[in-house]
RNA sequence: GGGUCUGUAGCUCAGGUGGUUAGAGCGCACGCCUGAUAAGCGUGAGGUCCCUGGUUCGACUCCAGGCAGGCCCA
């Protein structure tokens, strides 16, 4: 087993080790191979098949990846069983734009069969474009075998849970206001409502509303929606709140009295104030007389009557509002519904009859105003729900629905929702929480065609119903039990299905279909089509241990997911849901399909990899924090991190392969190898540590941020040092102890990297691996922790400052590394002295220096410059402040820095005076021949005191340096031998290094003079000696 | 209007039980190094830590109020 290097194109290196995964049967192993170990839970929450998948995606779908693999490393067994969530308004509106279409009455027109098989044809190819993303991306998930929503077997889990839920009386039709989208024809369940809220400027009028028995008093109302206006047929106030009546421009408004100043703007006068009870039964003038009889057009009495908007006095319109309809349901008022199913104002009201609702506002506004009614009308913004599919207006309708009453199960979703862990933990703290405790029943049934049926049948002889639980049952009850045994279980099909009543009467399906949340949020009992099958898996799999999912599921799945799962097993279905961030374009706006600012993944992909993309994800931020995506990063995790293990790794297999070092080479034992292999060590023992801890805790970027500190250290510290331990001939101990250690680092890296960046770990462990290694990384267990050295850790962290001190004073003095120095001294530390000299002389080697010496005073080195601070002088000692000024100058400032360091204060001779040290400035100036650096780090003085020998040894190592890049200009292999010859003044060199010259550049034969059939040649010019010098390669 | 998260360098983001002079990467400038070489290192410039008030010897950190953005609710 050679090592080698890797393959450099990502695409190329992850394209190999995909056919690998492929050829090797990885995936399917690594789950079967722990079938021993602990369960591992994880669900899959469905994508939508209505649109491709876009980088906001990935965030969450990365953690579904991550988590798994990291818990097969630790030993558990991890099913991972894809999903696909197939039904639904947004498969359908995909259809209808495919077909140019956008109303039920064009679908039925157009055929609901073949509408239905476009909705399928549709979601297959949607599918597809994910499992390509999913595949490419290495997410491990078994796409094999994935649970369909639309299968029958999955119709049929979910029809056996309504089943469940009709037993223990959850399941109820009803007749309540719901939101309803007049675009799709169906009304929507409150977390389908939550996605879709928006900013829009909406009217905002106010209207007079005359008393009948006293039409020169009029109640004053308000409302941000005109159009329900026609449907008005009460008005509501607080009977317990004080109303006032006020005189204003000739005329005579009430209002609540604390409305008043907000409202009429301290205009008018208050004539009389009273309780609002005083006003319950009035009659006034209808805006619209379209009601008759009745308590229509009164003044009724309603708690929710608000003081904090409006004017106190609240239009009551039955068909529009939920509050109304309760009100009007217990007072007895008449329901008015002069709109149709699509929106659209009937004869009822010929004024905008065949409008949208919404767009009539302006009419009745403008005929309101024609008719002396419109008080005041001005412009307001709110926020209001659309359609999360559509983006149409939502209305507030009376509609008939069935119903999942979760209210009566209430207390124990509650207390189920109480096992779960949140990550972070403050989403299921507040806002799932918030959202749990203002629950209402699931508005379940839609009016649509593509989805789960609904399993009722009514009756149409005696009005029973019923509830299908199983194809089974079908069949028994049917008519044509042969048709219902083979009949697919969707619309239009499972429509033509009729059962036999008790009664002697053929039972009907009701049409509706269900919310396709009620599909996705039960998965964890329809993937596995229990209870028809799979009981066992079912038992085995439930709860899950980890899911994740996107912010805006808390209101989707998480919601349904739980709902579902206490309703029919009493018991929360997952115990830790790791929340991701919602993605935002460059600009900060939210991506999603309807603004077109979605960033397409994989062109990324191509250029930078899959690990690139994964790791920028991972390494960013936390994932729970929104994040800006750009190409961009992905760029920077590539080149910033996977290129530099890669260089790592490529370094560590060159000279392996040279030295025929294999990982069955004997090294020493660590404790026995040098204190810059025990600190790589130690670091190694700190990442494994610090990852382990912060995967357990489902924190990733802790995680990424050990790892990437790691490899910080491996590359731009461990490695750069150790460079000439690789040079020699042979293997001697301390060459073994580097690739010892070197090695160890790498095979690790590779584990710890496996969930990450799956491609190069495995890429890496291939090129790794021991004999009787397992045949891929992500077989392989997680490493165990092992014990730090905390103390050779901060020695060198203590002596890289220092060599990072000192080459910043050769920086400050231009003096390159290559040219030997005599000494550094350093300012010592306390704990100093305990730091071995084995480090001390990586400081040496680093900075170039032949020796460290700890000292405890910088005098030697600097000498102090005072001069006096007038700014402070001046106000002091106002016209002796230049003689002070000009006497301190003339002092030897070493005394006067000594006194001030001393007393904290000088006298002056001659002047009778002591100046303060806030008087005098003191700065510090190297003395000559040395370089100083003083930081917060510490201190360090540079002696660049250069005699014949360092100036020599200085020009021997330019010239070398020279013919390494010669070497490389002809394009050596760094193995390979070279005869040299050479002429002019530079000779000398060559006389006088001979011999280290002949080992630095592997050169066989010096010879003086040009050199016969030589491969190169250049003039080089060292320190003022100039010459020529001839290359050949003469074997390797 | 309410809840919640976020606001720190040009960009992407860390951080701190309240304590000298607030960090990283990228980008920029200058320099160095190069037997890992389409790499690597050092130095520098760049910050009212969103604003205001409070608590405190001391606030970027805690508290209150506000502003801006995201998500959610009404």
């Amino acid at each position: 087993m050679a090592f080698r290097k890797l393959e450099p194109d990502p695409r190329k290196r992850e394209g190999d080790v995909l056919a690998l995964w492929a050829e090797r049967d990885v995936f399917r192993r690594s789950v079967e191979e722990r079938r021993g170990g602990p369960r591992y839970v994880f669900y899959e929450g469905p994508p939508t098949a209505n649109g491709r998948p876009h980088i906001g995606h990935l965030l969450a779908r990365l953690q579904k990846d991550l988590f798994p693999r990291y818990k097969t490393m630790r030993g558990c067994c991890v099913p991972r069983k894809a999903g696909w969530d197939c039904h639904g308004l947004p498969v359908e509106l995909e259809v209808e734009k495919e077909l140019g279409i956008s109303t039920k009455a064009e679908i039925e027109r157009y055929g609901v069969e073949a509408f239905v098989e476009r909705c399928k044809a549709s979601v297959r190819r949607y599918i597809g474009a994910w499992e390509d993303m999913i595949r490419r991306l290495g997410f491990w998930i078994d796409l094999e075998h994935p649970y369909v929503t639309l299968s029958d077997d999955y119709i049929e889990t979910l029809w056996w849970e309504l089943k469940e839920i009709h037993r223990r009386g959850l399941l109820y039709p009803g007749h309540k206001i719901l939101p309803y989208c007049p675009r799709c024809g169906t009304s929507l369940s409150s977390h389908e409502v939550a996605q879709g809220y928006d900013r829009v400027a909406d009217p905002s009028v106010y209207l007079r509303m005359p008393l009948a028995d006293d039409p020169g008093v009029s109640l004053l109302v308000w409302t941000t929606t005109p159009w329900t206006l026609p449907a008005n047929v009460a008005l509501a106030v607080h009977p317990r709140e004080v109303y006032a009546e006020v005189a204003l421009d000739g005329e005579r408004l009430v209002l609540a009295r604390d409305r008043v100043e907000a409202v009429l703007g301290g205009r008018g006068n208050v004539l009389r104030e009273f309780p609002g009870s005083d006003l319950l039964g009035k009659g006034y003038l209808p805006l619209y007389p379209l009601a008759q009889g009745g308590r229509a057009y009164t003044v009724v009495g309603a708690e929710f009557v608000s003081m904090e908007e409006g004017t106190g006095i609240v239009h009551i319109a039955p068909a529009f509002g939920e509050e109304d309809h309760e009100l009007g349901k217990a007072v007895g008022l008449p329901l008015l519904q002069p709109v149709d199913r699509s929106g659209r104002f009937t004869d009822a009201f010929p004024l905008a009859r065949g409008e949208f609702v919404k767009d009539a506002d302006p009419k009745i506004i403008a005929d309101l105003r024609d008719r002396g009614r419109l008080f005041r009308a001005e412009t307001v913004e709110h926020d209001y729900p659309f359609c999360w599919r559509c983006d149409t207006p939502l209305l507030y309708y009376a509609m008939e629905s069935w119903f999942i009453a979760t209210t009566q199960a209430k207390e124990e979703i509650l207390a189920e929702a109480e096992t779960i862990a949140w990550y972070p933990e403050h989403v299921g703290s507040g806002r799932f929480g918030d959202f749990l405790a203002s629950m209402r029943d699931w508005a379940l049934s839609r009016d649509r065609y593509w989805g789960t049926p609904l399993p009722v049948w009514t009756c149409g002889r005696c009005g029973a119903l019923e509830v299908v639980g199983s194809r089974g049952e079908l069949v028994e009850r049917a008519v044509d039990p042969d048709l219902a045994r083979t009949v697919e279980l969707h619309r239009p099909y499972i429509d033509r299905v009729e059962l036999r009543c008790p009664c002697g009467g053929t039972m009907r399906r009701l049409p509706y279909v269900l919310d396709t949340w009620f599909d996705s949020g039960s998965m964890h009992t329809a993937q596995w089509h229990y209870p028809f099958e799979n009981v066992d898996e079912f038992r085995a799999s439930y709860p899950a241990d980890f899911i994740s999912e996107g912010l805006d599921q808390t209101r989707g799945w998480f919601y349904t997911l739980l709902v579902t799962g206490v309703l029919l097993h009493g018991k929360a279905p997952y115990r830790n849901v790791l929340v991701t961030g919602m993605g935002l374009d460059a600009q900060g706006q939210k991506m999603s399909k309807s603004r077109g600012n979605v960033l397409d993944p994989m062109p990324i992909v191509e250029e930078h990899g899959a690990d690139a993309v994964r790791w920028y994800l991972a390494s960013e931020s936390a994932p729970w924090n929104e994040r800006r995506y750009s190409a961009e990063g992905a760029r920077q995790a590539r080149f910033g991190f996977l290129e530099t293990v890669r260089n790592c790794h490529d370094f560590f297999a060159l000279y392996a392969g040279i030295d025929g070092f294999t990982p069955e080479t004997p090294v020493p034992e660590p404790p026995a190898r040098p204190a810059l292999d025990r600190w790589l060590l130690s670091r190694l023992g700190a990442a494994v540590g610090e990852a382990t801890a912060a995967l357990e805790g489902y924190d990733p970027f802790r995680a990424t941020r050990a790892i990437a500190a790691f490899v910080d250290d491996l590359s731009n510290w461990y490695i750069r040092l150790s460079r000439p331990r690789f040079w020699g001939e042979g293997l001697p101990e301390d060459k073994r102890a580097a690739y010892g250690t070197l090695y160890e680092a790498l095979r690790t890296l590779a584990l710890l990297l496996a969930p990450f960046t799956p491609f190069l770990a495995e890429a890496l462990w291939l090129s790794l691996r021991r004999e009787g290694d397992l045949d891929s990384v992500h077989l392989a267990p997680w490493p165990e922790p092992f014990p730090q050295d905390r103390a050779l850790e901060e020695q060198m962290h203590r002596v890289r400052e220092v060599a990072s001190l000192a080459l910043g004073a050769r920086n400050l003095a231009k003096v390159k590394v290559r040219q030997p120095l005599p000494s550094l001294h350093v300012l010592r530390r306390p704990g100093d002295e305990a730091v071995p000299e084995e480090l001390w002389d990586l400081v040496k080697a680093e900075v170039n220096v032949r020796e460290v010496v700890l000292v405890d005073d910088l005098a030697p080195f600097r000498s102090p410059k005072v001069s006096p601070e007038f700014r402070v002088l001046g106000p002091r000692h106002g016209p002796r402040a230049p003689r002070i000024g000009a006497a301190l100058a003339r002092m030897d400032p070493a005394a006067v820095a000594a006194a001030l360091a001393r007393d904290g204060r000088v006298p002056i001779p001659g002047e009778g005076v002591e100046l303060a040290s806030d008087e005098v400035k003191v700065t510090w100036e190297p003395k000559a021949g040395f370089s100083l650096v003083e930081e917060r780090e510490g201190a360090v003085a540079l002696d660049l005191r250069i005699d014949d020998e360092l100036r020599a040894e200085g020009d021997l190592r330019e010239l070398v340096h020279r013919l390494q890049l010669l070497r490389k200009e002809a394009g050596f292999e760094v193995t390979d031998r070279i005869a040299l010859g050479y002429a002019g003044d530079l000779g000398e060199l060559f006389h006088r290094f001979g011999d280290r010259i002949r080992d630095e550049v592997l050169a066989v034969e010096l010879l003086p003079g040009s050199l016969d059939g030589a491969d190169h040649g250049a003039e080089l010019e060292v320190h003022g000696r100039s010459g020529r010098v001839w290359l050949k390669r003469v074997g390797r």
